[in-house]
DNA sequence: CGCCGGTGTTGCGCCAGCGCAAACTTCCGC
DNA sequence: GCGGAAGTTTGCGCTGGCGCAACACCGGCG
């Protein structure tokens, strides 16, 4: 638990219009908190005691199925809400966070969730933005998943994860947190093996440079090429 | 256009915590606007000009790829908002909203928005709920698109339809507005052709019976054990 | 420094579901 | 009541991607 410094989060979407004044108020009832690699944030299911900003590292959202399937939801980048569920009227977190790299977060006591709307209420406002933009994307996810083979939604979900969390290095962009292959069949609803099968005729072909739960994408103009491959050229069958 | 009484739509859940004479100010802004069977409420793309509750009827939202197939994102019930797009920043329609049933809707201009929200702040609240349930669903499907096999996702998506939209009927429960084959390709990410055999299939068995653009759930418990079948019943793979 | 567990690669056989094609049924408009 | 369009059913062959299995690699730890 530390003090944080108020310009360093006044820029975040989730408190745009914030004066300097009202930005202290909210952050005086935060506490910032440090998980370790790999350390699981909170559980599917848990009860929704605590609302979360990532200030720093990364952090999975995933899913279980009852037969014990796991589906990754998203990766949360620094800046980003999670665990808003409250918010949304969940009394428990519906989905794991897990912090995939040594992180830091702003915590807020769910409790004060209500009080701090009524307070702020541009909180609610931009909390709905927040939660438009993710439904678009999952909506996005389903169109893809609806439409597209395999390697085009591996090829989506790489340019993805390179857009929000890329680090330039020398031979192209990297993925800044380490991501294996089975992470990325569980983003594209795939098998690991599969996976691994696409990215080895990639690399071989030059487009990216894989390793231990690393990623660069060498050709990310390539990859997208590859990533709108058209599958029926023909005019589409239209609704009367 | 047509006045509107307020006791009607009191109970839905965008209108929680308001008072009547609210609900008043509220209604008075809006019109009520009928669709015909089959016409087009809005496109995907256009300038999202207004919003709505659906009173009456039933209405597909779906979105179209660039190479020109369709994928339903949702049946709209009545009570329910659709068109949200400005609410969550977005200027334009992110879907298409077809009425697929004579159907009956109150409309509001987008440009009332941000002063019905500053007013009423229960509006915003009201609407992170549902938005943040539909992010739930969506999240659900595509869970179920990643581990579960087309049978299976048909099976769930015709129980929540049923759900939804169901209406007892003599021998089982009916799907309350005219659906093809198509629209639940659609749905679940497969084709009318593969819906076609396996809906064929269950009502040699007896478990629906179906018809044009009509579909009655005969044993909608069997078809729930279909829908949870387990295919890997061995232990989880686990993350260390 | 050598072992060991987690991660990645690759070959092989199989099958769920797709694409194509053709026929059939139902509804609607004329 | 007749024709045609839309929706549905069904057969058939093919293939993308899965499941299994074996192996290779890497990095950390004792």
């Amino acid at each position: 638990m530390a003090k944080v410094d108020p310009s360093l989060v006044a820029h975040l979407p989730l408190f745009a219009g914030f004066s300097t004044e009202e930005l202290g108020d909210l952050l005086r009832e935060a506490r910032s908190v440090r998980f370790a690699k790999n350390s699981a944030i909170f559980e599917e299911g848990e009860d929704a005691h605590t609302f979360f900003v990532l200030l720093h590292g990364h952090v999975r959202a995933s899913k279980t199925t009852p037969s014990g399937e796991q589906v990754v939801v998203r990766y949360v980048s620094p800046g980003e809400t999670f665990g808003v569920a409250m918010a949304i009227g969940l009394p428990n977190y519906p989905a794991t966070a897990t912090a995939v790299d040594d992180s830091v977060v702003l915590a807020w006591p769910a409790s004060t969730w209500p009080r701090l709307v009524a307070k702020f209420p541009a909180l609610a406002t931009n909390t709905l933005q927040t939660i438009g933009s993710r439904l678009q994307e999952t909506h996005t996810r389903v169109v893809e998943m609806s439409t597209q083979q395999v390697e085009q939604r591996v090829a989506h979900a790489l340019l993805r994860l390179a857009k929000q969390s890329g680090r330039k290095v020398e031979h192209g962009v990297e993925i800044d947190f380490p991501i294996s292959r089975q992470d990325i069949a569980q983003m594209t609803g795939t098998t690991l093996h599969t996976v691994s099968r696409i990215l080895s005729g990639w690399e071989s072909r030059g487009l990216i440079e894989g390793g231990r739960q690393r990623i660069v994408l060498r050709e990310p103009h390539n990859l997208s090429v590859l990533a709108e491959a058209i599958q029926g050229e023909d005019v589409p069958p239209d609704r009367p």
